[in-house]
DNA sequence: CGCTTCAATTGGTTGGGCCATTGAACCAAA
DNA sequence: TTTGGTTCAATGGCCCAACCAATTGAAGCG
């Protein structure tokens, strides 16, 4: 990177902590017992004693953990695996200024739109025969949910999306995309309380599917794009009307 | 989301810990103080006394800052500022899985290609005068540092992407791809042993700044993509190179 | 069978203490 | 003046032993 020719290789030197340590010695723990999500790992008294280190130490290392939404602490019950943990993890914690309002939403509808048009087109080129009957298969959920009830298809939609991740070959789609929705969970339930949020993407949801399957990457790109288009067109809306609203 | 017409809209409450309120009360006195990036914060056992609460739990929340980088500290020193913060912030910590392998390298650059083109083609929309001027200026710090010695170039090369990721208005490209590169920056140092690795992109870097100056969003995008492209191009001529050596 | 009560369990917090590292002040030799 | 070593107070890292508060499940009771 920086000066490769001088002789100033030396960076030392990473110093690692206890805390540190014994991050690296649950995660081990937890691979070596094969601990699910959700299952309850041992209490913070018995890692001190087990690990021979301060429980003081152990809480340190369990918040940081916390703070990455890898566990989830409950006061009189215990600790519990909220996501796969191992020992090699790369960890990008981000934090968006302006809170969750509609305006971080519309910042993070800009990376999904990029991403949702690049996992659109690596999954035109490289899904398998298998992965697309898959995909199609959640579209026609999808599609059938739609039609029924009125509002309950966003779960149905999301793992329509999800197929299309996967079958791109690269599970950060889905984990990037998924994180960042995860956070406006609460915003996805009432949409600017507008009823049929989202509704307009739905035809494109199936124009794209019918790129993928026909292995156009550059179409698939297209509709995907289309389809964002749709909700961050939604999304304007909504916002218009909020501010309208607040005028009045 | 999920059954919007059912009466459970009840989700409450976030039921925040003391730790959290803590939190709150720094990112308050950040703010009042004015304090920037680098600057020292008070130590614990001030901040303990001050805000009527245990050393330990100062810490933990201290913990919670540096996990998210928003913080560093030094021991016998101090704790300093690394970020930005205010009391209104998101924040979305990513967990990847996947060893800091080429492969691994291989899936965050298909992340970087959908995302630095998305950024060039929003840069060339919505930059600025002004902007573009920045971004000239640290094309040629690039193009110079790159004619003179001949392997430095990586540094202004970052600061000339930053540059365009700023200019794109939403803060989360320079994060996103920020932290992805910083999990590899060990591997960026020494490029699979070659030396002019990146050499290729160098000319597109002019390119795509000069459809950003003509505010051509879609040929930034075309240029970013190309420019991507020659660094998979070297990343895979490594990966093979390395595969030879292994064989042998 | 359903409800209340209660005690054990578990994470959350406190206040105290000691240690290792840091950095500045100070001092002495080159 | 400069360089190198020493001292020493400040600071984060870690430990300890309690106590508090939420949870849980079993015992007890109507």
């Amino acid at each position: 990177m920086k000066q490769a020719g001088s002789s100033r290789d030396i960076v030392p030197v990473q110093a690692v902590g206890r805390d540190d340590a014994v991050l690296k010695a649950l995660a081990g723990f937890v691979r070596q017992e094969t601990l699910r999500p959700g299952q309850r790992l041992p209490t913070e008294r018995i890692l001190a004693e087990q690990l021979k280190v301060s429980r003081n130490t152990v809480r340190e290392a369990l918040t940081r953990w916390e703070g990455l939404g890898l566990v989830e602490r409950r006061q009189g019950s215990g600790t519990y695996l909220k996501a796969e943990v191992s020992p090699d993890m790369l960890h990008m914690p981000l934090t968006l200024q302006g809170g969750a309002d509609v305006a971080g939403l519309m910042q993070t509808l800009e990376i999904r739109r990029a991403l949702e048009a690049e996992a659109a087109a690596l999954c035109a080129e490289r899904a398998s025969k298998k992965a697309i009957a898959g995909i199609a298969e959640k579209l026609e959920t999808m599609e059938r949910v739609f039609h029924g009830t009125s509002g309950a298809s966003s779960e149905a939609d999301w793992e329509f999306h999800q197929s299309v991740y996967k079958a791109s070959g690269n599970a950060l789609f889905e984990q990037i995309i998924g994180a960042m929705l995860g956070n406006y969970h609460r915003f996805w339930e009432h949409p600017l309380g507008i009823r049929d949020f989202g509704h307009a993407s739905f035809p494109y949801h199936r124009t794209m599917f019918e790129r993928i399957a026909a292995h156009d990457p550059s179409g698939a790109r297209s509709e995907a794009l289309r389809l964002i288009a749709t909700v961050e067109d939604d999304l304007r809306r909504g916002a218009a009307r909020l501010k309208r609203a607040g005028k009045l």
